[in-house]
RNA sequence: GCGCCCGUAGCUCAGCGGAUUAGAGUACUUGGCUUCGAACCAAGGGGUCGUAGGUUCGAAUCCUGCCGGGCGCACCA
């Protein structure tokens, strides 16, 4: 309806003043009508006329429309729209999955490394990542979920090294097949910890952590599962895995369709860097490098002098093996802020050697989760709020009966409380502050869908009945109700889930407003109102699922 | 030093391909449950949109300088 208007009055603007503009229907305050827009004051200035006369005179024809009740000029020359109620009612109802009906997007989000534990940054990027995955899928795109995570490098040789330290070293191996499964991540994390201090204190023993390094890449590639310390590298990244997955079940997002352990792109990562050197790569103090420089970034290395791939030799793996197993027409890549300038040099890279590939990466930063006090959350310190620690609070915070609606709402809290937030600024939380039961939080809108349901399960007697009828409150209501596809698709095309917690929040207030001062159940007019509030309770419901937020049936 | 991002109510944030009177939540003050679920609703105070200029009939929104904050800049991920 809004872009069909919009194309009309465009080829209005055109008949009556031979002119070729954009018209851009905007949402205005209701006080002012369902649509306006200022293409007169664009058309006057280009035109040198009076913009309130011009105005005027695409007012009257507009108003001849089928769909609108009324139009009118209103400040300098805005036009503002007031649909007929069968318009308004016929936006109700609509098929999005037409609208990317056949693109396919590969989603690559969450991305832990092995060996370590999950974060607050972690469970905020999981939960940003789903919610896009799920709102791409409700407009038709066919949505690849990748999760590229190190089981490789450093970090990895930093954990092994404070496990060799706690059980005395590689003959001792045995002694990890006793650690309990539900203490397991929080030890792997722990000797993580333990292992990073050492890095940084001692020169001595940062040699031999490098040495580690080595050796799990040498195992790696030889397949190794039967040394010492293969023995505890696979038994832990397997542990790993698990948590992982556990995790992911745990806070209710869609399974990833694959994984991509980086131990699994280097070899392709590499073969890629030694054949595009020294075209797009150089070699340099013994170091395979790319100069960013030429297009305004910097030098960054792809093979260290050691003869080990970096991430950034591993993310060109990744890029690689995805495109192979899910050929797409675009991959969106999520991380934190700070690989801004990165993944541009990625990218650069990638774009000498294979422009169209280039092309359809995006990269979709998010912020860093701070606490309240505006500090940065440092795993490498072990000053981390883990992300379990998030889900306990919350829950605890929640009071309800059952264990499930309790589970329900504080996962709702938590994720309502990310998501609201647009997309690449920082996020900041407070584990007592931030996450609220009440005013613009997920627990409102569940139990504002609850109150719909309680009504809807004392009368099934939804009308068939034309909505046309419609007048005062109802209209309100149904304006609102009227605006979700136009949301879902603008939520799909910025990748921003934030923009459908504002709609939901503005409707379940319309709602409730509604509510408060419109008898459903006894009314004269109860078909009609039956018949809004299942459409309210259906849409707030959708949209509730596109978030990943659980909508409860009582709470 | 170079580059990128960000400064909107006490706090947390929407709005930012210009446009009708800058919006929410929270906190504070007050009113509303014998009536479909009060985790709700209504009312009030609170902002020279960091700052100084520029473009424009019109700027929180676009451009420039400055101030303040964050991040990135070769063998880490």
């Amino acid at each position: 309806m809004k872009q069909q208007l919009e194309l009309e009055i465009a080829a209005l603007v055109s008949r009556l003043f031979s002119a070729d503009t954009v018209v851009e229907l905007t949402r205005p305050d209701e006080k002012f009508g369902d649509f306006a827009t200022n293409v007169a004051l664009q058309l006057a200035t280009a035109a040198n006329m009076n913009p309130r006369a011009v105005a005027t005179q695409l007012a009257a024809e507009i108003e001849s429309h089928p769909a609108i009740a009324s139009a009118t000029v209103a400040g300098p020359g805005f036009i503002n729209l007031t649909l007929t109620a069968a318009a308004l009612v016929s936006m109700l109802q609509a098929d999005l999955t037409a609208v990317n009906h056949g693109k396919r997007v590969l989603l690559e989000f969450s991305c832990p490394n092995a060996f370590k534990e999950l974060h607050t940054g972690h469970l905020y990027q999981t939960i940003a990542g789903d919610a896009i995955g799920r709102i791409l899928e409700a407009t038709g795109v066919t949505v690849f979920r990748a999760n590229f995570g190190g089981d490789v490098g450093l970090h990895v040789a930093k954990c092994l090294y404070g496990i060799l330290e706690e059980i005395g070293g590689e003959t001792e191996y045995t002694k990890i097949f006793v650690i309990d499964q539900a203490a397991r991540p929080e030890w792997l994390s722990s000797q993580y910890v333990r292992g990073a201090a050492a890095y940084e204190r001692d020169e001595t023993i940062k040699a031999q952590i490098a040495a580690i390094n080595s050796r799990v890449y040498a195992l790696q590639a030889e397949q190794d599962h039967d040394s010492d310390l293969a023995k505890i590298y696979w038994e832990c990244r397997d542990w790993s895995y698990d948590y992982f997955k556990q995790f992911y079940d745990d806070i209710s997002v869609q399974p990833f369709d694959k994984y991509y352990p980086e131990s699994t792109t280097t070899e392709a990562g590499l073969a890629i860097v030694r054949a595009n050197t020294p075209q797009t790569f150089q070699e340099s103090e013994g170091a395979v490098v790319f100069k960013g420089e030429s297009v305004g970034l910097h030098t960054s290395v792809f093979i260290t002098s050691k003869g080990l791939p970096t991430y950034q030799t591993k993310d060109l793996g990744v890029i690689m093996a995805e495109v192979q197993d899910f050929p797409y027409d675009q991959r969106v890549i999520m991380t934190g802020n700070d690989q801004t300038e990165y993944m541009r040099v990625i990218f650069a890279a990638l774009a000498s050697f294979d422009p169209e590939l280039a092309a359809k990466q995006l990269h979709h930063p998010n912020g860093t989760v701070k606490f309240s006090s505006g500090q940065k959350m440092s795993s490498r310190l072990g000053n981390v709020t883990r992300a379990v620690d998030v889900l306990c609070v919350v829950s605890e915070a929640v009071a309800a009966n059952d264990l499930q609606t309790r589970n329900d709402i504080s996962l709702g809290a938590i994720k309502y409380s990310f998501l609201k937030h647009r997309i690449g600024g920082d996020i900041a939380f407070d584990l007592n502050e931030s996450i609220r039961l009440e005013g613009n939080s997920g627990p409102y809108l569940q139990y504002a869908h609850t109150r719909a349901a309680s009504i809807l399960k004392k009368s099934n007697e939804v009308s068939t009945e034309s909505l046309d009828a419609i007048k005062a409150d109802e209209r309100s209501l149904t304006r609102k109700l009227a605006e979700y596809n136009e949301v879902i698709i603008k939520a799909a095309e910025e990748l921003m889930p934030h923009l459908i917690c504002t709609y939901l929040y503005e409707l379940a207030q319309a709602f409730n407003r509604f509510y408060e001062n419109n008898r459903v159940i006894g009314d004269d007019r109860q078909a009609i109102r039956l018949t809004l509030v299942k459409i309210y309770a259906d849409t707030l419901k959708s949209g509730l699922v596109l978030l990943g937020v659980p909508v409860p049936e009582e709470m």
